[in-house]
DNA sequence: CAGTAG
DNA sequence: AGGCCTTACTG
DNA sequence: GCCT
């Protein structure tokens, strides 16, 4: 088998003795790697696939886009054959060891489909049938055309090299195999080391070297002069059909372009029952709100759902009310509301939640009359006018691309050969799915001009309590959604519906309320506070308590964090959370910037005295430029290249009790479980010393092993949302990254639950450096 | 393991 | 319909 | 709640 090349090897120790401590782990070969993984319960790595068929299937969504792997095998058709757990005795059925799953070939596979392969599970694999298929490639063609098939036995003992018949035996759905004959001239049979070479050398390299002894395309007859031709027409009957294929779908853009929505949907759903007059029939009022911002067991306040005074009573006669109950109609005027949720019709008096009021919100009842008469879409039309609305969205165009940055090798969707008449801010939308890939200088801002609306959709974020599932994703997505809002130029109050929904991320349903709050200041839903979510906010504000115990607590009886702060230990609560507690007032306010680097400079003059060679940084908020922030992030980390290799193991709990004995540590909320390990966490409270009105600040210091600090300063400079994306876009390609570091070859189940730790990706010195490997355009902090 | 936090 | 970031500490 |  294919042992890692001398050079390589050397490479990696030279590698890992510049490191100084030899503490990054030499990569394995994958040989070595399989065997590693092959240790661990095959049950767990096998189960979940058990045929190639899925895992292939399974593979490809994580590898549709590649970042910045050499697509070496671009074109290669690929079959892997799994021969290694046959018996060596050949007249074993093929039948019951047919391509066995295990982790080894997954790890194959997964190499081949990176760098571009087309995976063939064997079972899948159609022998060329010569007799019904003249218009079989020219062999020189169809290489250049990538229509070879390579047949990859997979074997890792080299002892038993499986033989043709043997490996042919197991292609096919048929329990029979196929024959050599059935081969065409375009199925080559090559070592697995072919593959491993193509990687290596970021190319595609000729088989020669790698064919298996025999090859057997030398069965296939040759070309005749008549399959030649056939060959020829084949090609130009296919741009035919591609010329077509473009010619339609350009005619149905611009059918849609013209005949606006409605003509596409009458057309898509072919027979439309009624086609009542006029398309306002088809215009869907997007309920701006909705019962699920409800807490169960619930009832909204009467006119919350349906603004009575704004009752546009008889608008309209309900001619959609029999053909589809319950769907959200506009211009229906059905109980005279916005949207009337089904079952939601008559919120009754009686079943309204105890505290809530509904409060009329100016400006409001004209908006909900105006969308219950002409939906959303005319109402969108008539503002399409409004000049301040098309420069809203307008971040194309400020790409700070890196010098290496290739741009987008995905699947090829992304070319942008046709001009369909769409919004240009739906193009720019569905381009940059990772929200890290967008280098906008845009920065968050609290002093920016849609403060108001990001704060009403945070405040609206926390009303989704519960403690399921369902309702954390929506709380983040409105968080999220939050923290883009902040990043936007200001959004008008004639902002365009379909404007808001064209930006990733935003849909229709907070586009409404992001319309309601731009427009009105404020939500309705905020008007109306139930007594427990007001409770459970104000605890949940509280350090150590979140949804749950807020929850609990408010079901124990507590009604504000002062009756927690009377009795903390009736409700149970942990020692970290009734510290929290004590300085409940300190701990909500920000802290302004001047205030952190006060305390940064004056911990790390503590941090001089004990090792002045310790580096401390603070991150966070902080590094990010904020005007303030909401605890201190101090990073520790020691230059261990340097002669002495010596660590910072130990400083953080020297630095500690410096803190404590200056008066600037006040409270450990949590200690880390080795002191002296260099990845040593505290999480604690801090506050400046010799300053009777200094207010109390929460701090974490954290310890950081020299060569992780590229991950570490991604990771503590954040923002969060930055770091959901940039590792969400590291997993869809096979990486994994934390504030270790940069991780290669991970493989996962189907639920992309992590199987194997992968390997640290060597050569990582800098945030650029992971930054370039993930194909993710430069930002500094201060932009992130 | 759930809950909380980063 | 299923996915949505990853790791660490606490009780 | 949004996206594929």
């Amino acid at each position: 088998s294919a042992r890692s090349s001398p050079a390589r090897a050397s490479k990696v120790a030279a590698a890992a003795t510049v490191k100084g401590k030899g503490r990054a782990k030499a990569r394995l070969s994958l040989e070595q790697e399989v065997d590693r993984v092959l240790k661990l319960r095959k049950t767990k790595l096998t189960d979940p696939f058990p045929t190639v068929a899925e895992l292939v299937a399974h593979l490809v969504q994580f590898t549709s886009a590649q970042p910045n792997a050499k697509r070496c095998l671009e074109g290669c058709r690929i079959v892997f054959v799994n021969t290694e757990h046959w018996s060596s005795a050949p007249s074993t059925s093929a039948k019951l060891t047919r391509n066995p799953m295990d982790e080894g070939l997954r790890l194959c596979l997964t190499v081949a489909i990176r760098h571009g392969a087309t995976l063939i599970p064997p079972e899948e694999f159609v022998a060329p049938d010569p007799s019904v298929s003249p218009d079989q490639l020219d062999p020189d063609q169809a290489e250049a055309e990538g229509w070879t098939t390579h047949i990859v036995p997979y074997v890792l003992s080299q002892q038993r090299l499986p033989t043709y018949d043997q490996i042919l035996a197991c292609l096919g759905p048929d329990e029979g195999g196929i024959s050599r004959e059935q081969l065409g001239p375009f199925v080559k049979v090559v070592k697995y080391k072919w593959v491993a070479s193509c990687v290596e050398k970021r190319a595609k390299v000729p088989e020669t070297m790698y064919l298996l002894g025999g090859d057997f395309r030398q069965h296939a007859p040759p070309l005749t002069e008549q399959q030649k031709r056939a060959v020829k027409e084949r090609a130009q009957r296919m741009e035919v059909q591609a010329k077509q294929a473009e010619q339609a779908r350009v005619a149905k853009t611009k059918l849609r372009a013209r005949a606006g929505k409605d003509a596409l949907e009458a057309e898509d759903s072919g027979s439309d029952h009624g086609s009542n007059g006029g398309g306002e029939d088809e215009v869907e009022v997007v309920s701006p709100l909705g019962s699920q911002d409800w807490p169960e067991g619930e009832k909204p306040p009467a006119g919350y759902f349906a603004h009575q005074t704004a009752s546009p009573l008889g608008a309209a006669p309900d001619k959609h009310d029999t053909t589809r109950p319950g769907e959200q109609v506009g211009g229906g005027g059905s109980g005279g509301g916005v949207a009337v949720e089904a079952g939601e019709d008559e919120p009754e008096g009686q079943a309204v939640a105890a505290g809530a009021r509904f409060k009329s919100i100016p400006g409001l009842e004209q908006e909900v009359q105006f969308l219950n008469t002409y939906g959303q879409e005319v109402m969108d039309d008539v503002l399409e006018e409004t000049p301040r609305t098309a420069a809203l969205f307008e971040l194309d165009g400020m790409c700070i691309l890196d010098d290496d940055y290739d741009g987008d090798r995905d699947t090829g969707e992304g070319t942008d050969e046709s001009f369909d008449d769409e919004e240009p801010a739906k193009k720019k939308a569905k381009r940059s799915v990772w929200a890290c890939d967008d280098p906008e200088g845009s920065v968050a801002s609290r002093n920016g001009p849609n403060e108001n609306i990001a704060m009403v959709l945070e405040m609206m974020a926390d009303l989704a309590s519960s403690t399921t599932e369902k309702q954390q994703f929506r709380q983040r997505s409105y968080k999220k959604i939050a923290g883009m809002v902040r990043k936007m130029r200001e959004i008008p109050k004639e902002v365009r519906h379909k404007d808001l929904c064209a930006v990733h991320g935003i849909g229709k349903k907070t586009a409404s309320k992001i319309i309601e709050i731009a427009r009105t200041g404020t939500h309705r839903r905020l008007q109306c506070l139930t007594e427990t979510e007001r409770i459970a906010r104000e605890l949940s504000g509280v350090y150590g308590i979140g949804k749950a115990i807020a929850e609990k607590a408010a079901k124990a009886g507590a009604k504000s964090v002062a009756d927690l702060k009377r009795d903390p230990h009736k409700y149970g609560l942990s020692a970290a959370t009734i510290k929290g507690l004590e300085h409940y007032d300190d701990l909500c306010e920000r802290i302004p910037r001047a205030e952190v680097t006060e305390l940064y400079e004056s911990i790390k003059g503590l941090s001089d005295k004990i090792d002045p060679k310790v580096q401390i940084e603070c991150m966070g908020s902080y590094r990010r430029g904020a005007k303030s922030s909401g605890d201190i992030d101090l990073l520790v980390t020691r230059d261990t290249t340097s002669s002495t290799g010596k660590t910072h193991a130990g400083h953080i709990a020297k630095l500690w009790r410096a803190m404590e004995r200056a008066g600037i540590a006040v409270s450990t909320l949590s200690e880390p479980d080795q002191w002296h390990g260099l990845a040593a966490k505290v999480n604690g409270l801090c506050r400046l010393p010799d300053r009777a009105d200094a207010k109390v600040r929460r701090i974490d210091i954290l310890g950081v092993p020299w060569e992780e600090m590229p991950a570490a300063l991604i990771y503590f400079t954040g923002d969060d949302h930055f770091n959901r994306s940039i590792r969400l876009k590291a997993r869809k390609h096979g990486y994994r990254l934390n504030q270790r570091g940069l991780y290669e070859n991970v493989s996962r189940d189907r639920k992309g639950e992590k199987l194997t730790e992968g390997t640290l990706v060597l050569g990582i010195r800098t945030e650029r450096d992971i930054f370039k490997k993930l194909c993710v355009p430069w930002r500094e902090p201060t932009l992130r």
